[in-house]
DNA sequence: GTCTATATTGTGATAGAC
DNA sequence: GTCTATCACAATATAGAC
């Protein structure tokens, strides 16, 4: 799989409309030619950039990795207190599922896994390591300065926050309900600060 | 819709079939020949049970909900206490996931609902109805017997656990983790019981 | 209730011209 | 990079015999 800086510009675009599609409709929910229309282009234009649909989806679950991580460094960058920090961090699946109730990428893709090529499965397990690993440190932190209770490891407070967020995208939307991951996150927090 | 309760033994080993198929790989991921293949009969002959996929799979998640409803009750008739019931609300998710790594139908049909027809999406959020409606009995027995905390209203705290169970069966998947619904339970209701 | 046969459409993917 | 044309196959669904 080609690394998503070396993309074109048209290549891109695909990336893009390929994005919001697996976030709507899931891996197997949408097809070349619905990319090609959105895009605009020929469903073998998109072969030309991607072989596989393998391929794309990869490099679209690779992509959100990263900017998944800019978020959080963003994060870090904004927020120095471990409350602070998690509230943020709700807020980002917040936004997303605030656009048309869609879901996390690799939240979809995670539930899709048993149907998937096993090049996304990697790029989505690192996406959940890198997030849990993430939110332990975020949690760690606020336990040692007594922000947070102690009344469960950080890793796995971080498990369980991880999971409400991702399972508030899916509930929410089975529920066709407004309500979304951040009332959620907010709940989950109120249980947890000190 | 037929009630499952009318249908024929064939029919319902084609509900059987149909259902972990949507565990495994989500409505768009399975066809009437991979269900045909699981029940050792030809694709017609499923059309003659259920005309459309809609059809069938609206009646896998209206007979889920059912047995699901079932299992409630049980809880009820074994467990007095509001913690021993979460306890066992969340083995219920745990024996599903542990039959390899399957979803909820009603969690993965609730991912998928972008591109699902009307009539499934109605039982989805039935589902969620119901579970979200009995948790919030259940949880407010505890608060009211001191058994819980009151931090957030029983509502709000049924919605969260609700979201973590739903959301780690995705993300346990998505980790291709052993760890699962039961696990996270077990962190949330640490932090929430007195 | 099950089958064979078929209609119709959609799918991922390729060949080769521009 | 994009296109037209096409392949091979899989999808949902129907007709009609047994």
């Amino acid at each position: 799989m080609r690394h998503f800086s070396e993309l074109s510009e048209s290549a891109l675009r695909v990336v893009d409309a390929a994005e919001g599609l697996v976030q709507d409709r899931g891996f197997n929910g949408f097809s070349y030619d619905d990319v090609a229309k959105l895009v605009g282009i020929k469903k073998p234009s998109i072969h030309h950039h991607f072989a596989t649909k393998a391929d794309l989806v990869a490099t679209v679950a690779q992509r959100y990795t990263h900017k998944f991580r800019e978020s959080l460094l963003g994060i870090e960058g904004r927020h120095a207190q471990s409350p602070a920090r998690l509230t943020a961090y709700a807020d980002l699946f917040e936004q997303t599922f605030l656009h048309d109730r869609r879901l996390c990428v690799c939240g979809m893709l995670g539930a899709d896994g048993e149907s998937l090529p096993q090049s996304v499965n990697q790029e989505v397990q690192r996406f959940f390591e890198i997030n849990q690993q993430w939110l332990t440190e975020m949690i760690g932190q606020g336990q040692a300065d007594g922000a947070l209770r102690t009344s469960a490891t950080a890793a796995t407070l971080a498990e369980a926050y991880l999971c409400a967020l991702e399972g508030a995208m899916v509930v929410g939307r089975g529920l066709q309900s407004p309500r979304g991951p951040k009332a959620v996150a907010l709940t989950f927090l109120a249980t947890v600060l000190s």
